[in-house]
DNA sequence: ATCTTTACCAGTCACCTGTATTATGTCACT
DNA sequence: AGTGACATAATACAGGTGACTGGTAAAGAT
């Protein structure tokens, strides 16, 4: 055979151009060509990794997801040794936001994949399945917090946990630019000092 | 000519139409064919009252928003003569997310509108106009709010603004599956709870 | 030296898209 | 009666889509 090839490297790569493609020209210009000519490679060549588009949004979907915790996994030791689960819920809130360009992509890749979701079962329950280990850390976060007295305790995890999540609803608004990102950030922070106590 | 036709009713017949197959089978589905068939007419009548796709979008759009304040609008008189403005934005929040099928489709819609407005100049300032006619409204509703002593006077307008906005951030989770409406209820009314004095 | 597996590519297929064209009714008005 | 604006339909077109084909080359295994 030819130069034996790390596939594992090769897919991520094409998946890389298919989320600049995404953050760029939109969802719909994701086509297989397009994607392909982004990351330089022929046709032919990116049906040899990738069967089928579903193939590949699949396997991107899963390079971005890990690429997020990745960010936020890096992002972590900024904060010090023990961060303040404050801190650590601001940092993941503002990964998660469109406000870096890193962020803005793995955003718009997350929306439109949610978007294509409702109406394909298999892709509804792997977006579903990645929705629910989110909100399974933030709770966890809020329960320990709750523990160690830094949150009141007569604080509802589940409430507090969802209303942690619904701050992700500041996208659309900053993506048209109807509010700043200084804007989202203060609100967060708002809804994070009430929601700490001292 | 034939038994004059009433424009504006044939259209949003057609807009109706299209506003059902992007809830049932999602945006990319809506093509002219498509919505032609669910209104039950010919290609050539879809075209002779709309000149093009990105025609049809647009007027789909300003239906789409009238029917969501005609809904909000129609609801309002359930809360009595001079309802509490915590049940007014209570109720706008209701209607916002999709929590019965009406505000499901009109939230499908808007969702793949705003993805499709991020990489489109026209549709990105539509987009963006009204987001910030929604926003104005909700922030005047919060001023009064505060003048009329119902919430506190040092809590900042545009803060609690943006983070009544942000609640629509359920929309993935609900969609999904990952909280059921109740859930969001209850977090809405908890922050709600929260913002209003007494 | 031959075989088998892997890598890649140019070309083709059937299908679907938005748009444009053409034809044929249908009715009000002069 | 006929003329002209409108309603509706059927069809054609050019471009793009995902998927598939056969073929060529490279390199490890036998």
């Amino acid at each position: 055979m030819p130069k034996l090839v790390d596939r594992r490297e090769r897919r991520e790569a094409i998946a890389h151009a298919l989320w600049r493609v995404v953050d760029r020209d939109g969802w719909s210009k994701a086509t297989m060509r397009e994607v392909a000519q982004e990351a330089g490679v022929s046709l032919g060549q990116l049906q040899h990794y990738f069967s089928s588009r579903t193939a590949m949004l699949t396997f991107a979907m899963e390079f971005d997801a890990k690429a997020t915790s990745d960010r936020i996994a890096g992002s972590l030791p900024t904060l010090g040794g023990q961060p303040h689960p404050r801190q650590v819920l601001r940092l993941v809130l503002a990964e998660m936001l469109p406000l870096h360009p890193e962020a803005r992509a793995s955003s718009r890749l997350n929306a439109a994949y949610v978007l294509e979701a409702l109406h394909d079962e298999t892709l509804r329950n792997q977006a579903g399945v990645g929705l629910r280990e989110g909100r399974s850390m933030v709770r966890e976060l809020l329960r320990q917090a709750i523990a160690d007295g830094r949150i009141d305790e007569d604080r509802d995890l589940e409430i507090e946990t969802d209303l942690i999540l619904s701050l992700t609803g500041f996208t659309p608004l900053l993506e048209l630019g109807v509010i700043q990102p200084a804007a989202a950030l203060n609100a967060i922070d708002a809804h994070l000092d009430r929601l700490f106590t001292g």
